[in-house]
DNA sequence: ATTGTTTTGTACATACGTGTACAAAAAAAG
DNA sequence: CTTTTTTTGTACACGTATGTACAAAACAAT
């Protein structure tokens, strides 16, 4: 399983130098971000950048699975067979009103903020993204339907439309935590939306 | 009060200009876009746009002030001091559907779509749109209050807090819209929004 | 030690980006 | 008709962007 790599081994460690660079884009955004700037903060040439990721959209691609990997929705993604999905999605929420104020300043979600960025000039990350965001609703499509099974909530009349509406408020939450940065309102706002569609 | 303008007059019309880069910003955003490219689709020379709007973010600001003038939320800004509150609410959320689907393709909202990408490399961008989105919560806000008054709703407890969730819900909805290109699909997605604040 | 493979450093090519300078052109004001 | 004011066209300066080429370096395999 574990290929052994022949040829000269990198001078630098890939996985930190990813997430170096996942936090450069979640803060400065895509096109803001030139590949020498990346190159540089990542302590490493422009040489090795294009030779170990492509280009920009290649290592772009690798950070952002590194961002998924370690977002708090991982947690739902990762749910244990015999766990409870509503105290699971309110750990959920609670989570994202935790970290949207802990990072270092107005970063929001980076799959949120690279929505509007790409989609009408790079229709290759626009796919990607948009197949993430399909992806979300369906995640909380099967959570909606797993809590129904277990008998947490009574059958809602639109299983679907309840998880768009959720994949939306998630968008527009991180839009508005770069705006208010006051965690007790941000999860007041969540509990609310929670409650108002019936998800407690 | 209309400035008589001395010296040789601009040979382009602005407001079709402007309306052109606002057209052009919001399909392919604010950073994909040079000032090379915006003065081609304008029809001028670079001379001129440098001359008349400053440079690529003065354009920007003019091109987001037409955005907005033309937005449906301009429909709550001007709302008639005898009309009641909830249906203007609705058609605004029918409008939303309908226009983010008529657009050219998954164009969402220009605003919307430049928090992300502004936010971290444009100080002076980021701050105006910051100012718009609270200005956008405080608007309903007044229009929550209002409706109270008007013996349309009863009293929320906290109508900051759904002020807030609106904003959210449609800045995630102008995301939503760039997957979902349905436009029954979204509007019930509205509809049940407002059903479960208790906005209709 | 030799060979094969991959990374790294340096240099290059080339296109594009923003912004400015300045004279010519076009209008209004006197 | 001359002066004043502003726009327009053209050119320039300069930095930055992406991507490639290629030799030197560093390791594994044999």
């Amino acid at each position: 399983m574990a290929q052994v790599k022949v040829g000269r081994p990198n001078k630098f460690d890939r996985e930190a130098a990813i997430d170096i660079a996942k936090n450069a884009f979640w803060m400065q955004g895509y096109h803001a971000l030139s590949v020498n700037q990346l190159a540089s903060i990542m302590g490493i040439t422009r040489s090795s950048l294009y030779n170990s990721f492509g280009d920009k959209q290649g290592l772009f691609k690798e950070a952002l699975a590194a961002y998924n990997a370690a977002s708090p929705i991982a947690l739902l993604q990762n749910l244990p067979a015999d766990a409870q999905v509503i105290p699971a999605l309110q750990a959920f929420f609670r989570e994202n009103c935790r970290s949207r104020i802990q990072d270092q300043g107005k970063q929001g979600c980076l799959m949120v903020n690279t929505i509007g960025e790409v989609i009408g000039s790079d229709d290759d990350l626009a796919g990607e993204i948009e197949a993430m965001l399909l992806q979300s609703i369906e995640l909380f499509e099967q959570l909606i339907e797993r809590a129904v099974t277990q008998n947490e909530i009574t059958r809602p009349c639109d299983a679907h439309a309840i998880a768009s509406a959720i994949t939306a408020f998630l968008m527009g939450f991180s839009n508005l935590s770069q705006v208010i940065r006051d965690e007790q309102q941000l999860w007041n706002l969540c509990q609310t939306f929670l409650k108002n569609y019936g998800l407690e």
